[in-house]
RNA sequence: GGGGCACUAGCUCAGGUGGUUAGAGCGCACCCCUGAUAAGGGUGAGGUCGCUAGUUCGAGUCUAGCGUGCCCCA
């Protein structure tokens, strides 16, 4: 016996029932243990950061994952999965500053960089609580306990190896990076928060004259929204194409201007072109900066370049450079060559070398450095302009300023050749990826900016000796012990101290700060450089940081490294995609290509009914837990896998989850139901023997066909990573079997007695659900263990305890037969047609008609059809299905080119033959073909013969018969009702009153049931007639004709009175 | 400003390598079934495949330009 099956069943308690047993028998560990000696298949796990909720798009990743390592797993690979987490970053910092109500360098070094550390470890985990649950309740099988963190002491000593590495080859170097600065706090911010931030505000916008060298009274006019970087001038930029005029004004004074903006810059006064020459010209001629205050260092300054980002739209084309505050003008000034001047310090303010503006904050000088200009004869035009501005999102008050600050970088672009060659190694799914977002994000390559001024990172391991300047970088704790053995004393005692300090604490700030040493025979001594490391980097070594590797487990990373299979949103191919291959491109030289991952699949960004990102601060999404309690976990990643496609952003809300349950989940969930209420009434065993499928009915042995089919093309489509394709191949199979194949068969499973047909229906169906089961298994593994359970489990002796355990279905020969598959194609369409013809001509089902005539265009198509004769005349309620001699009375015949053969063999004839067989006589031709197997039309050129494969064969109903055409097949009903169709068809609806009754009493599906009866006339004598099959179908024992007793039903069939009683017996 | 992706039915989306009648689900309308039944099924209406050129015997599919949206980067 199976366990009962309720049609109504609740998935969240499915769920949980069956997350319970997975919990006893522990089936996660035993699906990774009991394959251990099968082909690994590697996976690494993106490592999110739970500092924030999770919402849908981090849920899609996780079932994206678990579909193809469950699969894969069912496969007989060894899929080890180790979980991680990424702790490090510049969010887990606001999110701990934000709940301290601090802000700022000073602020955090104030509060304690040790407590704030401290913090920031609690506030990564603050929400793995949710995680953890959201994690198990999609069924995401991924090793939680097991997992990797990346501010691990060992995780950190990893990545300082891999720094170590990069610096010994050369690769890491500093340099200025000009970033958004907010002076008061002491640090530079994302972008994410300087987007936070903007303003309205006035700005000055001012021109100022540049004396030109060697030319007495003329200037260049230049153009600046920020006085305050005009001491730091370095150079002015021109438009290289742009012309140039130099103008004579009315004092007597040239300025040179771009020609395009003489109007706007000289007005109406009266002036006077001297010369005209393009910016090219002027480039490399030396000017008079306004001010001296100091020397540019590190190259010439004070002349005129090109640059591409002038433009002349407004100011005078010629641009004012400081490269020490403009990301532009930095990048400029050093392909130029050129020196620096960095003239306001990092608080903002001016140095005392600015004599007249020392000790000023910078934005707030621009008026009195305006002035100066002013009294000394150099301001040319003065204006005030509105525009938007940054300031810090933590003081609006604060404006944000560019600013150079010297910055780690590794030298990415003189190997990113290497990792462009790496790339074209990697199946990219979407393949898109490979050569677009990503393949052109690599060819735009910029040296990778490492070093961040923050806190809570993994730190820099370069010490710098203090008097001489040397560097070592380190790769672990060890190697600082043997340059120092009291390297971390300091942290020692302070753990003596506070004993909840942990180890991994030691190769954080503040405390690896404190770590120094000293070299025999240098003076000085090594200390470390301030900066910590970008997050990327940490998450990019996590293939070998995960192990500790090289320092521990050096053969964990080797026998895991590459990964096979790697998914992610497509917002990490800068991120996590990005950090991966280049960090692995660069320290693996060896390794043949691809590495670290060979199989990206990218998965699109979930958005909301109107297209927009998930967000926190709109909050227009549902908590995906409580779409898991309320339709269950399979619903929810039934959900995901149809309605995404790899690369591609989808709209994703409640409504599709309902859908998912309702389409497939309760359609899967129902056939199950019918086979086990069926399969217990007739106590049917699963151990019995079983027909073989050769002695099966068609209708078995093509559900079985379908069934193949679906497994091969799962197979392919899942080892391709074309998870929304697989998709499709199971929702179309499942429509089969519960539509097509259940519905034709369910007279045969309560039909009576022990008939080998009934036997062949239950085994038949009982090997389907099986191994439906374990194809959908990977997707829904909830429902699939709980088939599995109840189906297999509980009878065999020896099977898997559960379907995670089982082996994916294998293709199977004895299965297959494409013949079958395509004749009954041909069978569900002349049904369609069909009922097509009954609804256009309001013929209702239940009145049986005379034929079914079929016109096909060959003998096969009638052979096929003629093999479920039975089956259409059902699903048609017609008595004889007949074929006609005569198919020119019903059809006409449209005889047109078949394009994909004759293309490439007629090509520019095409329409001509086309046309030809249009206007020839359809039905001859076609009987032509038929006799002779082939055909020539005449065409321009001369004449051509086709053959059958050349040609298609279109039928169409002729007008004026009840008829209907479907897929290249007409249907023709005999719409003539005679009074025997006639009688036949009240007897019908004669059933269908008393079903109805029965069903409204609630009777039990199998009670059996006593009916008497009344009526007059063409009804009376239908009634008589069909009595013994009314009470077949009806389960009456007694189907009387007499006055009715007891509660008395009155209905009317086609206008005739019925009364009747039934009685339960 | 640069790059990427998309634009197909009222809605959400499919549509290798070009092949002439463009599909599904939902929704809607009509109908059926009543022994999977607070389920199930059938049929239908509905589409200038974003726009404009081009390549081709043939373009939803290839090319170019344009428009709109989203993402990433400046």
């Amino acid at each position: 016996m199976f366990d009962p099956v309720t049609p109504q069943v609740s998935f969240p308690a499915l769920d949980e029932e069956v997350q319970r047993l997975w919990d006893e028998r522990q089936i996660f560990e035993k699906t990774v243990e009991s394959r251990k000696g099968g082909e690994p298949f590697i996976f690494y796990e993106g490592p999110p950061t739970a500092n924030g909720m999770p919402h849908a798009g981090h849920v899609l990743t996780r079932v994206m994952k678990d579909v193809f390592l469950r699969y894969r797993s069912m496969c007989g690979h060894y899929v080890p999965r180790r979980a991680g987490w990424d702790t490090h970053g510049l969010p887990v910092e606001v999110e701990v500053e934000k709940s301290l109500g601090i802000s700022g360098r000073q602020a955090i070094e104030e509060y304690g960089v040790e407590a704030f550390s401290r913090q920031c470890i609690d506030s990564v985990f603050r929400y793995i609580g949710e995680w953890r649950k959201m994690t198990r309740r999609i069924g995401f099988w991924v090793d939680l306990d097991d997992a990797y963190v990346t501010f691990h002491k060992s995780y950190v000593e990893s990545v300082w190896w891999a720094l170590k590495q990069l610096f010994e080859k050369g690769l890491l170097y500093q340099d200025y990076k000009v970033v958004w600065w907010w002076a008061q706090g002491g640090t530079a911010l994302s972008m994410g928060e300087v987007g936070q931030g903007y303003k309205d505000v006035d700005d000055p916008s001012v021109m100022v004259r540049f004396p030109v060298k060697g030319a007495e009274g003329t200037s260049f006019l230049a153009w600046t929204t920020t006085p305050w970087t005009l001491p730091s001038n370095i150079a002015l930029a021109v438009k290289e194409d742009a012309t140039y005029a130099t103008v004579k004004l009315e004092d007597g004074s040239k300025v040179v201007v771009a020609e395009a903006l003489l109007g706007a810059v000289i007005g109406d006064a009266e002036h006077e072109v001297v010369e005209t020459k393009p910016g090219s010209a002027w480039v490399g001629t030396e000017y008079e900066p306004p001010f001296r205050y100091a020397e540019p260092e590190g190259g010439p300054a004070h002349r005129v370049i090109a640059a591409d980002f002038v433009e002349l739209g407004t100011g005078s084309g010629l641009v004012h450079l400081a490269p020490a505050f403009g990301e532009d003008d930095f990048r400029v000034c050093k392909a130029a060559g050129l020196g620096f001047l960095q003239l306001v310090q990092p608080d903002g303010t001016f140095p005392p070398e600015v004599t007249d503006f020392a000790g000023r904050f910078c934005k707030e000088a621009d008026r009195d450095i305006i002035r100066n200009l002013r009294q000394r004869g150099i301001l040319f035009k003065e204006e005030v302009y509105r525009h938007q501005y940054p300031f810090s999102w933590r003081k609006m008050s604060d404006p944000l300023i560019q600013y150079a600050r010297t910055s780690w970088f590794i030298r990415t672009t003189r190997e990113i050749h290497r990792v462009q060659e790496n790339n074209q190694h990697v199946n990219w799914e979407p393949e898109h990826i490979k050569d677009g977002r990503f393949g052109q994000f690599l060819a735009n390559n910029v040296d990778w900016a490492l070093s961040r001024e923050r806190f809570w990172g993994t730190p820099l391991p370069i010490w710098i000796n203090d008097e001489t300047g040397s560097m070592e970088a380190v790769g672990s704790v060890a190697e600082i012990l043997e340059k120092n053995p009291e390297a971390f004393a300091h942290f020692e005692a302070a753990k003596e101290a506070d004993p909840s300090l942990q180890d991994d604490l030691m190769v954080h700030k503040p405390w690896i700060d404190q770590v120094t040493w000293t070299k025999e025979g240098e003076p000085g001594v090594y200390r470390r450089v301030p900066e910590v490391i970008d997050c990327w980097f940490d998450s990019g070594c996590m293939p070998f940081a995960q192990w500790g590797y090289p320092h521990q487990n050096q053969e964990a990373f080797e026998q895991c490294f590459p990964a096979d299979f790697i998914t992610e949103a497509v917002d990490q191919t800068r991120g996590w995609f990005y950090s991966l291959m280049t960090i692995s491109t660069l320290l693996h030289e060896e390794q043949p290509y691809p590495h670290p991952f060979q199989n990206c699949f990218v998965m699109g960004l979930l958005t909301d009914e109107k297209g927009l990102k998930y967000s926190k601060s709109l909050k227009n999404y549902t908590d995906p837990l409580v779409l898991m309690e309320q339709t269950g976990g399979d619903a929810v990643r039934w959900a995901l896998y149809s309605n995404t496609v790899p690369g591609q952003n989808t709209r994703f809300f409640e409504k599709a989850v309902r859908d998912a349950a309702r389409e497939f989940l309760l359609k899967i969930w129902n056939v199950h139901s019918f086979f086990v209420t069926y399969a217990n009434i007739d106590e049917w065993d699963p151990k019995a023997a079983r027909p073989a499928p050769a002695e099966r009915s068609d209708m078995d042995r093509w559900i079985l066909a379908e069934l193949d089919h679906t497994v091969r093309a799962l197979r392919g489509e899942l080892d391709a990573f074309k998870s929304h394709v697989a998709v499709r191949e199971l929702k179309s199979f499942v429509d089969s079997l519960s539509n097509w194949y259940v519905r034709r068969s369910r007279a045969r499973f309560w039909a009576k007695g022990d008939s080998a047909d009934k036997a062949a229906a239950f085994a038949t169906l009982y090997e389907v659900l099986v191994d439906l089961t374990k194809c959908v298994a990977p997707f829904i593994p909830f429902l699939a263990e709980s088939l599995f359970q109840n189906l297999v489990v509980k009878h065999e002796e020896g099977a898997p305890e559960s379907v995670h355990l089982a082996g994916f279905p294998a293709p199977d020969e004895a299965r297959v037969d494409d013949a079958l598959r395509e004749a009954m194609a041909v069978v569900r369409q002349v049904v369609t047609a069909g009922s097509r013809v009954r609804n256009e001509n309001k013929l209702k089902v239940r009145q049986p008609l005379g034929e079914a005539i079929v016109v096909v265009a060959g003998a096969e198509e009638r052979e096929a059809i003629e093999r479920f004769a039975d089956a259409i005349r059902e699903e048609l309620n017609v008595e004889a299905l007949g074929f006609t001699e005569e198919p020119a009375k019903y059809v006409e015949f449209q005889l047109l080119p078949n394009f994909r053969v004759l293309g490439p063999k007629l090509g520019k004839q095409v329409p001509a033959c086309k046309k030809a067989l249009a206007e020839a006589d359809g039905a001859k031709l076609q009987a032509e073909l038929a006799e002779k197997g082939a055909i020539t039309v005449e065409l321009p050129e001369g004449p051509v013969e086709l053959g059958p494969e050349e040609i298609q064969i279109r039928l169409t109903a002729k007008e004026g018969f009840a008829a209907a055409d479907e897929g290249g097949h007409v249907v023709v009903l005999d719409t003539h009702i005679t009074p025997e169709l006639e009688r036949a068809g009240m007897a019908r609806e004669a059933i269908n009153r008393i079903q109805r009754v029965r069903k409204d009493r609630d009777l039990a599906f199998d009670a059996r049931i006593a009916v008497v009866w009344s009526a007059e006339g063409e009804l009376k004598a239908a009634l008589e007639e069909h009595g013994g099959k009314i009470a077949e179908e009806t389960l009456a024992t007694r189907f009387e004709a007499g006055e009715p007793e007891g509660e008395v039903e009155e209905t009317e069939v086609e206008g005739a009175a019925l009364r009747f009683s039934l009685a339960v017996v």
